[in-house]
DNA sequence: GACCTGAGTTTACTTTTCCATACTCAACAA
DNA sequence: TTGTTGAGTATGGAAAAGTAAACTCAGGTC
């Protein structure tokens, strides 16, 4: 994609996504949600994050479809909101399993990685990887973006 | 990961990638450096970016080492610097690539994508997906998450 | 030598976001 | 009925981001 006019970005992907979850913490509560958290406190204690934003961006979440709350009992206390992901939520697994990768490539203690991920059953290492759809695995370099459907110009100015 | 302990999670990989492009604009420089922009003044362009945040933002992706400056000369001016993407930049491809994947999913206007990506040559679309070591396609649902050589446990506080 | 240009830096001001802490609220328990 | 607990809301100050314009700097051109 090499127009020498202006590419018209407002309706990139990339920027759209992190529109929704561009904003600090949030996620990182995906993270949380993903190891095992879902209340309120649990978030709060494990991330140390300001209440306020905390509920803030949950809400966000679950207004995006990304976390759906659910209710939740302890005995002896009164029914609590708990919060869990959607299939939506579930879809940007690749985006943050590709930061993951980036940090324990980079960033990691000498001694390795904090949490290792393992395709269950077989047991081996998983990551994020590029393939097409007919299943070559792609170098950056071989990516080749074009313009799509929605593709506009600049309008000028 | 189950540890009812809480994790200690200062370590996060994922954290610390996001301490580095986690800010507002990082990710689209790296998007206009990807679709072919090189020099200040295309991204501020592109962007309408503040030129103090982008000259930041620049300095922090050469200082981290995922762009790197290199010179250009147009005929009839003095040379002058550009930025090039390096192998560490290229690494954060997948991580990009799976935002782009979740906002055409999700946030693209009713045509479509502004913009597809295709495997060069073969010309099939491209996009992130989670892969174990063996090659297996692996659904999020089957990433198990275990602690690793640098897992803590949190202090008592 | 004066002017131009791209790539910044600096300054001054407004707005937004972030942080820390205090406060509220609705069951349930004692 | 008072206390407790989890899940928030409210508030006030600090930090970061946004906006706009002026200024710098070096190596071209005129």
């Amino acid at each position: 994609m090499d127009t020498r006019l202006d590419r018209d970005m407002s309706n990139c992907s990339i920027a759209r996504t992190l529109e929704v979850v561009g904003e600090k913490w949030t996620i990182l509560i995906l993270r949380e949600v993903w190891y095992g958290s879902s209340r309120f406190s649990d978030f709060e204690r494990v991330l140390g994050c300001p209440r306020n934003l905390l509920a803030a961006r949950l809400r966000m979440l679950v207004e995006e479809g990304i976390l759906a709350t659910e209710t939740y009992k302890e005995p002896g206390s009164r029914s609590r909101p708990k919060y869990v992901i959607t299939p939506k939520g579930v879809d940007l697994v690749p985006a943050v399993m590709g930061l993951l990768q980036w940090g324990d490539r980079y960033r990691a203690d000498p001694e390795g990685p904090a949490v290792l991920t393992r395709h269950r059953g077989c047991g081996a290492h998983v990551d994020a990887q590029i393939r097409c759809e007919r299943g070559h695995a792609v170098q950056a370099e071989d990516i080749e973006s074009v313009p799509g459907p929605a593709f506009r110009l600049r309008p000028a100015e």
